[in-house]
DNA sequence: TACCTTGTTGAGCGTTGCTCAGCAAGCCGT
DNA sequence: ACGGCTTGCTGAGCAACGCTCAACAAGGTA
């Protein structure tokens, strides 16, 4: 049986939307490139045609979730609050997917290790930039574990909402204030 | 070729042994059957007959890991800033170790972030009666995500020190105080 | 010596990532 | 309409990996 005919742009955004699909579920390594071309309705020849390895096709999936999310929170930069909130908001929204592709990319191969980190690295721009401060190592790594703090703060909470949510914004913002006022 | 004869309990400890030596430089899904039989001198199927699955082994040492990590760090109860600076000593020391402890156990198989989050838990533990803050869970949330915090602190520090040591301390210190007394 | 426990092995199976030679569907120029 | 060209697409197959299983062998015990 033979699959049916598609450009090679069609193809390439299908493959990468159904990656964006099985994120959310599917642990990284776990993903196999049979269930992705099983779901395409193609071969796995194909699948290789398009991506020269795996981890060329998970890089291209994550890359994507990474510009949805990035795109997302700093929609409106500059303003500090609404970014937080949208940063909780998508959280809220979209958890699983968030925390797998936390997990998955940070734990699987550094290459997609690279793609969270550069994400990450948006989002202190954007940090930094909307509270004013100067973009040199010591506030990057400053801002960039309050980012830890603020993402593991939210996490939890959607597990367990054992704050309200304006609690766990205003413990962020908190914690900001107090990081960069030092 | 048959290898030398060894106790059960003997061989159990020589495979994880092997396993604590290789996790800072291997990544999880890096290290095979294969390579740590071929250390230990033994044939994979005998690996089997003592780690059911590799899930097993890998379980065995990152366990095996978490508790030296957990023993150093909580060596003496109740002293907090002992704790946060023994913390550090041990990231400093074991760098490469730690990070790959962290991010191969959170992103690899479930049951090995089992083994992350339960040896987090004990140090939260060991934080919450230090600092003498009541165990529930809103507090453990804080100091869970004041972790996260610290821990990114650490190890960003020990990438590039733009600061002092002192003042890594000396904030993991401030932000905890600013989360317990709100 | 015979036996039994138990540490140990080699052959082999299924799955997964990846390769390669070649089929076939559309689009030309004549 | 027909041959040829591009290009999307496939199937067979290889190597590496996790894992199984039947059987061998070393040491203690009767």
């Amino acid at each position: 049986m033979t699959a049916a005919r598609r450009t090679a742009a069609d193809r390439r955004a299908q493959l990468v939307e159904i990656g964006l699909e099985l994120l959310p579920t599917t642990r990284v390594p776990e993903l196999t490139v049979d269930e992705v071309a099983r779901r395409a309705g193609i071969s796995r020849s194909l699948l290789f045609h398009y991506f020269a390895t795996k981890t060329d096709y998970i890089d291209a999936v994550t890359t994507a979730a990474a510009d949805l999310l990035c795109s997302h929170v700093l929609a409106v930069p500059g303003d500090m609050a609404g970014m937080l909130d949208r940063f909780v908001s998508w959280v809220e929204t979209y958890r699983d997917s968030y925390v797998a592709f936390v997990r998955g990319a940070v734990g699987g191969d550094p290459a997609v290790a690279d793609v969270y980190t550069r994400a990450r690295e948006r989002l202190v721009d954007g940090t930094l930039a909307a509270v004013g401060l100067p973009d040199d190592p010591r506030h990057r790594q400053l801002v960039r574990s309050w980012f830890a703090f603020t993402e593991d703060l939210v996490i939890g909470w959607t597990a367990d909402p054992t704050l309200t949510r304006d609690e766990v914004l205003g413990l962020a913002s908190d914690v900001l204030a107090r990081i960069t006022t030092r």
